[in-house]
DNA sequence: GCAAAATAGTTGTCTTGACAATAGTCGTTG
DNA sequence: CAACGACTATTGTCAAGACAACTATTTTGC
């Protein structure tokens, strides 16, 4: 069914020049990879990749926890809504929330004992889906896939 | 939203596999593209990529149209939903829809002039800035990377 | 010929992303 | 020391992706 779909694609593209071949290639592959990833680690654990995120960095805080603007300066994309999606996770007994006494415009969100033992079972089977998801390339083709897309994003960021 | 976990793990920078890194490499870099793709071309015409892609999607099927579950097929995505995006784009008058007299289950999507009058004056700014953001890699660095992308979806449909 | 299955699309609900407006708190400066 | 501006998080709205339930129509298989 996939397999059939990415053929009626191929047939209909006529690509006007290698940039924007390999550009659909790279934007359909890594959509394919990410799909892979979630339907093999997260939908099991009834997480979305936001939400493992995020708890992933919450473990990695510890016990004071961070800020609701520290969460969302390390998930970096633009202006991501943590406040409703620490929301969820707080309702499902997974984080903790509380205004900073310091400075109270902030509120801290902190993982709970059951955030963190729904995160671990996931670690191993993520590095695995990682591995096996691209297990097609040998270690030299890895390294040179590594090498061109870091100069591609540097180069979106010069500009 | 798709390079989130990646850009945590890269800020970490503890990846266990060259498999890992490139991965995330590539789910990074094609986020990248993508959202520079948007902010360059679709967000100024007033159009989502999906909308793009279905006006550009019934453009190539002419007069006689196409059913929504055509266009799903052609979409990128799995299960887009059509009927939504299909309102949005009547709304604005891009687009009609009519049931099928031969198979009344079936509704046909047509591309209005207003639509075509908004696609055609993409076309150009698209092709150019799918050029200018792989412009850093050579055509024979291109080839390289569309093979390897090729033969990861194909490893990924076998599966 | 007709009931059951398959197909096409619509609708509802939940989560999310993007963006704008707002409320509460803090720091600075006039 | 009070007013203003900056910062933090929350709330509201729209578009969208995922999923499930539902309606209408056509195909099928007995």
């Amino acid at each position: 069914m996939v397999g059939r779909l990415q053929k009626e694609l191929a047939k209909r593209n006529t690509f006007e020049c290698l940039e924007q071949e390999a550009h659909l290639n790279l934007v359909r592959t890594a959509d394919m990879l990410h799909r892979t990833i979630e339907a093999a680690v997260f939908v099991p654990a009834g997480l979305s990749d936001a939400q493992y995120n995020v708890l992933r960095i919450l473990r990695g805080a510890g016990d004071s926890g961070l800020r609701c603007s520290d969460i969302a300066a390390r998930l970096i994309t633009s202006d991501p809504d943590i406040t409703r999606l620490l929301d969820r996770l707080v309702k499902r007994g997974l984080v903790t929330r509380q205004r900073d006494s310091e400075d109270r415009r902030v509120v801290r969100a902190t993982i709970t004992p059951n955030g963190l033992e729904l995160l671990t079972p996931l670690d191993q089977p993520l590095l695995d889906a990682h591995r096996r998801s691209l297990s097609v390339l040998s270690q030299r083709e890895l390294r040179s896939l590594i090498k061109m897309l870091e100069r591609i994003r540097a180069s979106l960021d010069d500009d």
